[in-house]
DNA sequence: CATTAAAAGGACAATGTCATCCTAAAAAAA
DNA sequence: TTTTTTTAGGATGACATTGTCCTTTTAATG
């Protein structure tokens, strides 16, 4: 929807990271079992965030892969990025009109626009750190609540 | 991105028989020239939609489609519907996290929900009858702005 | 009735995404 | 040094979307 099924699998993966915060290697066959991703397409995605510095990888036995900074300075489109590749900077009219602008925009523009804006502001202002911090504090609810 | 390539074509064709506005049947052909589609590829398309009771065909010489009812009673939405098929009602979360919910949401929810809400809110109050109007207004604008 | 021009529809080709398989390289442990 | 365990990376397969080709059906016109 907003991206593909790759970046969504990249995500999960760093939100796994990010929850564990730990300087330890990770194995990508742990993080993969976790979320139900088939494990060798994980391993190409942590490939291609290794090769785009979000990931550090240690090979061989008591490898895996880690956070290549900390979570707080991760956000979301960084991943997005990576995976998916740069969003298209002449922003795409939802009904194709080519000549679709501010100036003479297309009849969804305006709409679509905010649409647009606020989907681009999820993703610049959300980082791994704040993310992990409320999937942790979910899960703590859950557990609450499941015992009442 | 919010519908297939597919879907936007077919807005496309349905806007474009909106603006011509006559009871005349109007050849795939002209259409896909217009919004330059592959022809055939619309003419697909279009099956689709006279299956969908959206456009009706008439064959042979002289043939065509048109819109099978007026443009204020279809709605975006229907065209997408019919080329896409239904939305999952089981709305998916961003980051597929699998028991995400109201109640137990992944860290994105409540933003994307809203989003969610605003495009499908978008999709569904949007008629052909405004959307060509617009268009029009736009065309003429942007004719006195070449005047001068 | 034959020709022409349109949509209908089946088959298939091209492309992109998702996924798997197998071998190589690296590093720790036996 | 050999074995084991991990990521790296090339090749290939499965599948969906997009696009093309060709034949059939339908209907108007010569």
């Amino acid at each position: 929807m907003l991206y593909t099924k790759s970046a969504e699998y990249a995500i999960q993966a760093m939100i796994y990271l990010a929850e564990k915060n730990t300087d330890d290697p990770t194995m990508v066959s742990e993080i993969a079992e976790a979320y139900e991703i088939p494990r060798q397409f994980l391993a190409k995605i942590a490939q291609t965030l290794v090769k785009h510095h979000l990931l550090n990888a240690i090979r061989g036995r008591n490898g895996g892969v880690k956070l290549a900074k900390p979570a707080k300075e991760i956000y979301i489109h960084q991943i997005v990025y990576a995976i998916d590749g740069a969003p298209l900077e002449h922003e795409q009219c939802v009904i194709g009109i080519n000549e679709c602008s501010d100036v003479a925009p297309c009849p969804f523009h305006h709409k679509w626009k905010v649409i647009r804006e606020d989907i681009r502001e999820m993703l610049m202002s959300e980082n791994l750190h704040v993310l992990a911090k409320r999937v942790i504090e979910k899960r703590n609810e859950m557990s609450k609540a499941m015992a009442n």
